[in-house]
RNA sequence: GCGCCUGUAGCUCAGCUGGAUAGAGCAGCGGACUUCUAAUCCGCAAGCCGGGUGUUCGAAUCACCCCAGGCGCACCA
């Protein structure tokens, strides 16, 4: 029922507060008959862009106005007359444009924020939003037939990031790495290491012809011949070995890699021991038991038609081995069964047409229909010299992202991988990268951070410090980029609950950028007015100064942290 | 042919799930360092928000139809 619900963007304090006034006081206009008395059409309360629009306005007299055949602004009238405000909220409200409600909240309120965050800290905006709900993030999950691409990196900042935010909001998160190994893919880089290996002794030694190009296969090979002595053993077993020790160093490095990241999974998980264990086959015969499963054409289809799916799938084929699906609903079905409340998946949206068979199947075995969210990770191209490079693991071409790592370090890749929504391509100029090292957008925020840091370095040698506590000086905030930094960061809270809604890292980083930006205008306005600084002449004024940047500096703080970036205090 | 994603300033992208005058960065031009760090700031210039129709008091945002680009449409993984 939307009754007496406003539609919030973002779940505000400020904006509760704002709305419970407001209930309260259509309340008493229904009771004194002065508005008609009908239930109400979703409302908004918003914090508008334009500043001369109050702290937060309300579409509320608009919707009233609706089935009521009276105008919008006498209804808004009405009720800032009536308004009842026994918190002592409001500073004024005004009507405003074609009817809406303006309001400015007292200033008291808004240094109460203030003194909040710096009593929490690096606690500010924890929420329990998630109830300790148990959600797995698989992301990456490379195959192990090479290293990790740009891609990848992709993946893997936004999929770590999303797993500190859902933790910060309360969610018992765990990360999982899934492996593919039961494939043809794994045997042919075996394959490719076997040829290589053969191709030292003999360098007329076929290729296979779908095998993986890149050099770093015959360093694959050397490596496992020195580590074992393959012309001993039969052939069989070397490509077998091949396998093994290649799948092994393979992940080795993926690791090692993916650590240098800062992401660090809680599980991975093989393919081939879900098949070798005998879980797919018990799965598939609990499917088969609820009558899912059929026989046509000589292999086994799989009725996702039936929930969702544009037609049925393969489970097994003529040939009698399983699909790589068959595997993947088993995998997905024993996720539910380690207890996790919620699944969430990063794929790369060459696999968007897989979704709606996987939700299908699992719908079918009665998972709840948003057990399980799929994130889309659009691809990133790769510029060099104002070309497109087309990346191909076979053909061996690609920027993997330990040398991306070597150009621009951990916290720009991290950072550019964060700025865009997921669901945009992403280009990578490479050579603009590189270039980054001043021009960089991660060092707008950390150099926000450092100048903060520097600021109580310069405090403290002047014998100036916080007050304690916050509120007795507040009140000498009066700037408006005071104001505006304030309500700026009373959204962080709400902010990191809409990016668990909508799985959008990225408004962090905008976020971030939008709060620095207000914070080095704000210092820059004592580079012409000595009386704007922070550490001026006035003590108190200074201190009350300090509060506030302390706060900037919190909040800067823990957004980097929870983006996996330094927030380094010199620069 | 069907489906998913994208289309916003010269370029790369935001735009808080329907609000008031669409915003940043880069590139361009012009300014600000005897100062709490100039990795910063200020100003100028730059837009039929791909196009059309519709819903609404109100649309970049929602619906439908086109156009363009990307990606899918396997008894591959």
């Amino acid at each position: 029922m939307f009754y007496w619900q406003a539609k919030y963007k973002g779940i505000h304090k400020m904006k509760l507060k704002l709305d419970s006034l407001l209930k309260t006081t259509i309340e008493e206009c229904f009771k004194r008959g002065l508005l008609k008395n009908t239930s109400l059409p979703a409302y908004t309360i918003e914090a508008p862009n334009n500043t001369a629009h109050g702290h937060f306005a309300t579409n509320l007299p608009l919707t009233l106005a609706t089935g009521r055949k009276r105008p919008p602004r006498e209804i808004a009238s009405i009720l800032i007359e009536h308004i009842i405000d026994n918190d002592n909220l409001l500073e004024k409200a005004e009507v405003a444009g074609p009817g809406f409600i303006n309001f400015w909240v007292n200033p008291d309120k808004w240094y109460q924020v203030l003194s909040e965050i710096v009593s929490l800290r690096e606690h500010y905006g924890r929420n329990k939003m998630g109830k300790d709900e148990k959600v797995l993030v698989e992301f990456v999950s490379a195959n192990p037939t090479g290293p990790l691409h740009l891609g990848h990196g992709r993946g893997a900042a936004l999929g770590d990031t999303l797993c500190r935010i859902l933790s910060f909001c309360g969610y018992d998160v765990a990360r999982e790495f899934y492996i593919n190994d039961a494939g043809q893919q794994i045997r042919l880089l075996g394959e490719s290491i076997f040829s290589r290996f053969k191709q030292m002794q003999d360098p007329d030694y076929p290729f296979p012809e779908k095998g993986y190009h890149g050099d770093y296969i015959q360093e694959l090979a050397k490596k496992i011949s020195q580590e074992v002595s393959l012309n001993a053993l039969p052939e069989d077993e070397t490509l077998n070995i091949c396998i093994q020790k290649g799948k092994a160093i393979m992940l080795d490095e993926i690791r090692h890699v993916l650590s240098r990241f800062r992401v660090k999974f809680d599980y991975w998980t093989n393919e081939s021991d879900l098949v070798d264990s005998g879980l797919v086959k018990d799965n598939l015969e609990m499917i088969e038991k609820k009558g899912h499963l059929y026989e046509k054409d000589g292999a086994t289809w799989i009725k996702t038609s039936d929930f969702g799916d544009d037609k049925d799938r393969v489970i097994r084929k003529k040939d009698g081995f399983l699909t790589y699906f068959a595997s993947d609903i088993s995998y997905h079905l024993e996720k539910k069964k380690r207890g996790f409340d919620k699944a969430i998946n990063l794929w790369g949206a060459d696999h968007h047409g897989y979704v709606p068979r996987m939700k299908a199947a699992l719908k079918a075995q009665g998972l709840p229909e948003n057990w399980l969210s799929v994130l889309l990770i659009q691809l990133v191209k790769l510029w060099k010299d104002g070309n497109e490079i087309k990346m191909s693991k076979r053909a061996g071409n690609f920027v993997s992202l330990d040398e991306l790592l070597n150009e621009v370090g951990v916290d720009a890749a991290r950072f550019i991988f964060l700025i865009k929504n997921h669901d945009s391509t992403l280009d990578f100029d490479i050579d603009l990268v590189k270039k980054l090292d001043s021009n960089n957008p991660v060092y707008y925020v950390q150099y926000a951070h450092a100048r903060i840091c520097s600021i109580f370095r310069k405090a403290a040698s002047e014998g100036i410090s916080m007050p304690d506590p916050p509120e007795i000086l507040l009140n000498r905030l009066v700037l408006n980029e005071e104001m505006q930094m304030i309500r700026q960061m009373e959204e962080f809270p709400s902010l990191l609950k809409d990016i668990c809604r909508s799985l959008e890292p990225h408004r962090l980083t905008s976020y971030l950028s939008l709060l620095s930006a207000s914070f080095h205008k704000y210092f820059n306005l004592g580079t012409k007015i000595p009386e704007h600084r922070i550490v001026t002449d006035d003590k108190e004024l200074s201190r009350a100064r300090l509060c506030l940047a302390d706060a900037v500096r919190i909040i800067t703080a823990n957004g980097l942290n929870l983006l996996g970036i330094t927030a380094p205090e010199e620069m």
